[in-house]
Formats: C-alpha cells, structure tokens, sequence
DNA sequence: TTATTAATATACCGATCGGTATATTTGCAT
DNA sequence: ATGCAAATATACCGATCGGTATATTAATAA
C-alpha cells in the first residue's frame, strides 16, 4: 500500500456527498469531484468501480450523518412524545442550517432515484424503511409505557408523519423560507400532543 | 408561415412533459425530444430559444395538466370537507394511474430546481402557491358556510395538508407502493373530518 | 540502497451534450 | 406557375461527459 487509500477514499466520500445532494447525480460529475478534492480521476477510479459507486458511498454517508445526528436528538430525551418533538426540532433546524448542504439526500434521491437510478433507489427505499421504524418503535413504546394513548395506529401515525416532514421540507426549501414548515410544525406538534396521555 | 408551427410547438411541448418529468431537466436530452417527436432539432431550436425554454413549456403544461384536472374534481363536490376529501381521492388516483409519466411535476421540479436551476425555481414556486392558495379559499369558505369550525387556521392547515400530500407521494412513488399513501390518506381523512361541524 | 508494487497522475478515448450555421423544403401570395 | 419567406432538416461545432490505458510517484520490504 502506498499513500493511504483509506484517508483518499474518505477524502472523496466527504467531498463528493454535497456535490451530489446539491447538484443531483447526473448533474454532478466526476470533474467536480476531482476540482473538490484536489485528486485526479486515477484516483477516484483507482477506489471505486464507478461513478456509480461514489454515488453510493455518498448517499450512504449522508444517510449516515442525517440518520446518526438524528438518533442522538432522540436519545437525548426520554418520553415519545418528547422524542417526536425533537424529530421536528431537528428538521427545523436542518432547514435553516443543513449539517450537509442540498436538504436531505433520502427525499433527494428518492426524487432522482425513482425512475432512472435503480442502484439508488433500493437503498433510498431502506433508508425511509429504517426512518421509518424507529420512529414506529418510539411510538409503540409510548403505548407501552402509557405515554401514548392505547388506541394510535402507530404503523399510521408513522406514515404520516415521517411524509409530512418530508413534504414539508421539500416545499420550504423551493420557498427559500421556513415559514411553511413552521405552519406545518406547529400542525404537527398538535398531533403528537393528541396521541399522548 | 409555413408548415403549422403551432402544431409543431405543441407536438414538442406534448412529447417533451413525460421526458422531463421522468429524467429530470439535466437527464432529459435535446435528443430524447427529437427520438419522441421525430422532428429535428432544427424544429426545436426554430420554435424555442434553448433547452431551459423548452422545460419551461412542458412544466407549465403538467401544472396546466395537475391544476386542471384537480380543479374539475374539487367543482364537483360542494362543500370543504368533500372538496378536501375529493383531493386527497384525485392524489390517490395519480399515484396509481399517473395522467403524467413521472409523478407530480410540481413535486419532481422543486427538488431538482431549488439549488440548480433559477428559471425553473420561480415557477415551482408560483405553482405551490396556486395550490395551496385555492386549498385555502377551499376551508375559508367553509368557515363562512358553516362547514368547517371556525377556529381552524386555514394557512396552518393548509400547509399541513399540502406538504403531507406532496410527501406522502414522494415516499409511495419510491416504494413503487401505494400503501404508505394509503395509511397518509387514512389520516388526513380524519384530520378533515376533525375541522368539520 | 534498491527493487517492487500499490496508489495516484496524466493523457487520451468515443459518445453525447446543447447549440448553431446552413441547406432544404413547404405553403402562400402574386 | 413562380418567387419568397417561413419552417424544418442536415451537418457540424466546441465542450464535457464517464471511463481507461499508461506513465509517474511514493511507500515498503529486502
């Protein structure tokens, strides 16, 4: 080994993951990776197969930063209703000051991914899933822990609102202005005091 | 004149709205229009400027398309809460039998233009507020008529009811599932019959 | 110190992109 | 019938795309 390919290869992944939820992946190119990192395409296509695969590595990563800064919100408090707070708290948040910039790669991708991009879209579908199960698991908790009422449809109750924060980031991101999420917050922060005990 | 430029222009707005909608603006080339059309580019360029008009057209035609269509559906019913619900029914009915290849245009256009393409991102915008205005002339109508409680928030509910629907197709369309949808509908349903007297 | 080899850089490939200049065709006015 | 202008077709442009073959560099083992 020479000139440590692990630290290249995270090199690329940093770089290339804002390229890619900015600019999307067939606007994004290989040249605006190499102008990013400072490496040359050898090096790009000496640690991955494809564009393909940076793509990949790159969604997986923000899924990662998105998914681990999330977890962590909700660790940090200790009943389901507090937790599902802090879930909109943290997506206010994201909006005004995104830890990765281009809004959230799942509901980017998912966008790009349906129709054109099959390598992607598997992942984005278990992405959501897993988004999707833990703030299931947060509410049927609350049920057992008699924080939630007994009779929330948790499986409905999820789909809504992971949707709803989902659309709601899309529309205030086009707006440039968070004023839509906050209606749409405020909307929801009412729900969540509807399910509880 | 020569050779009916009208029909021309129609025939490439017409072909080129399902190319946009499913690749997206970047992915969607000249020639993908030309291959659908069989025109030449020298048509394409002899009746529009450049590539960024020609998407231009098709969206304003899948609005045309989505408006118009909801509208006919929203005429239909008499009061806010059937309006809503009648919605919510065209919204399900798009998912499984989408009159646009690609999903929502309005939906797939705000992801892609936000960051990337200015021309695109003003109409985005506009269309959003068309939406969610005629959402809103929806309850406060109903408010006047005694259809819907008068303590709602029509802006708060609007915007709640907008972001759910665009999200909620977002995640269904990537599912290639309309059970996700489904549980959203479910709850939406009962959110309208809550504002309801 | 030197040979080896992995990692990166450079130079190049064919394909395709959006766009344009020019040739050709078509319909219409005369 | 014919000339003219508008509309469309054809041929081409430079730029850029993803990808690759090869040269160069750097770290390690001997």
């Amino acid at each position: 080994m020479a000139r440590n390919p692990e630290h290249t290869k995270e090199l690329i992944i940093e770089k290339a993951l804002p390229i890619f939820n900015t600019k999307g992946y067939n606007a994004a190119s290989i040249s605006d990776i190499t102008a990013a990192t400072g490496i040359t395409k050898g090096a790009i296509y000496g640690n991955f197969k494809n564009k393909d695969e940076v793509a990949t590595a790159a969604f997986e990563r923000g899924v990662e930063i998105v998914a681990g800064a999330l977890a962590k919100r909700v660790r940090a408090e200790k009943t389901a209703p507090d937790k599902l707070i802090a879930i909109m708290d943290f997506y206010e948040e994201y909006l005004n000051d995104p830890p990765i910039p281009g809004g959230c790669p799942v509901l980017n991708s998912s966008i790009e991914a349906d129709d054109n991009l099959p390598f992607l879209r598997s992942r984005v579908i278990r992405s959501i899933a897993l988004l999707k199960d833990s703030v299931m698991k947060i509410i049927n908790r609350g049920i057992m822990e008699g924080q939630v009422k007994r009779d929330v449809d948790a499986e409905e109750f999820t789909n809504f609102f992971y949707a709803t924060i989902e659309g709601a980031i899309s529309v205030s991101r086009i707006e440039g202005d968070s004023r839509s999420f906050d209606f749409v917050k405020r909307f929801v922060l009412r729900q969540i005091k509807d399910i509880s005990t």
